[in-house]
DNA sequence: CGATTTATTTACGTTAACGTCAACTTCCCC
DNA sequence: GGGGAAGTTGACGTTAACGTAAATAAATCG
């Protein structure tokens, strides 16, 4: 009944990865596996934390800014002071993030402008638009 | 009545660049500054290119996208082909931009659930939240 | 038991986006 | 006309995030 392990193999299998990145983000102290011998084993929790990874990275995160971001979730239960600390730490997390949005949705509605203006110049020619 | 011209020191002033990133997206063929004699004088047009790759960049866009996005404003008014190739060129960035901000968008609602959850703990310990 | 398969460490290679000299020209000022 | 100040072209250095190759070990399969 005890949790499952998995092998470097079936991670990469998983997460559509190479082994090199799983190492390489145990380098940077993104993934603690397990060893047994000198065999990596990846639990439960590090699948958790890479999926957390790929997905920060998706968002233009370095590896760096997630190893951060990872702590947060790692809550030390008996330091309460620490995790006030990472409290505000997310918050201003969350505020870049915010503005990071919008920033998006500005440049968005600014591209779609352009692409209304040149419907009206293919129109024009006697073009269609390519819906 | 011509339009005004700058020198690179102006340009980097005003944007708050190096010369060396000038050059750079010069090199890259991101900006074409006139020439007089070996120095380079920078027009209006690449004013509003530089500003758009500034802008790109921090999108998170790398200089060759930005590279290939910038050659949308640069209409070949010769041929309409090429318009409603980059045409839908653009549509494809724009899905991706929205999916982008979409994703951003649950990401932020998950960091505040997480926040809201870490503010229940602080509080049942009797901590206050750092607003 | 020998051959794969799977994994490990070590270490050099790679791309992007500049930084950082070094070694000149050119222009302007007193 | 002798300096700065500003600009130019090399060319090597740097960081991030892995890729890739070499040499080796452990486990598995017929």
């Amino acid at each position: 009944m005890s949790d499952p392990r998995f092998t470097i193999g079936e991670m990469c299998e998983a997460f559509s990865v190479t082994p090199r990145t799983l190492r390489f983000y145990e380098a940077k102290e993104l993934l603690y596996p397990e060893r047994i011998g000198q065999k990596r084993l990846f639990t439960k929790s590090d699948r958790a934390r890479l999926k957390l990874i790929l997905q920060g990275k998706r968002f233009g995160f370095s590896l760096e800014e997630i190893r951060q971001l990872l702590n947060l979730y790692s809550i030390d239960d008996q330091q309460t002071t620490q995790l006030s600390r990472t409290y505000t730490l997310a918050q201003e997390r969350l505020a870049a993030m915010e503005s990071q949005r919008d920033e998006l949705t500005n440049a968005i509605e600014d591209l779609k402008e352009q692409l209304r203006w040149g419907e009206k110049i293919l129109a024009e020619r006697g073009v269609k638009a390519v819906a």
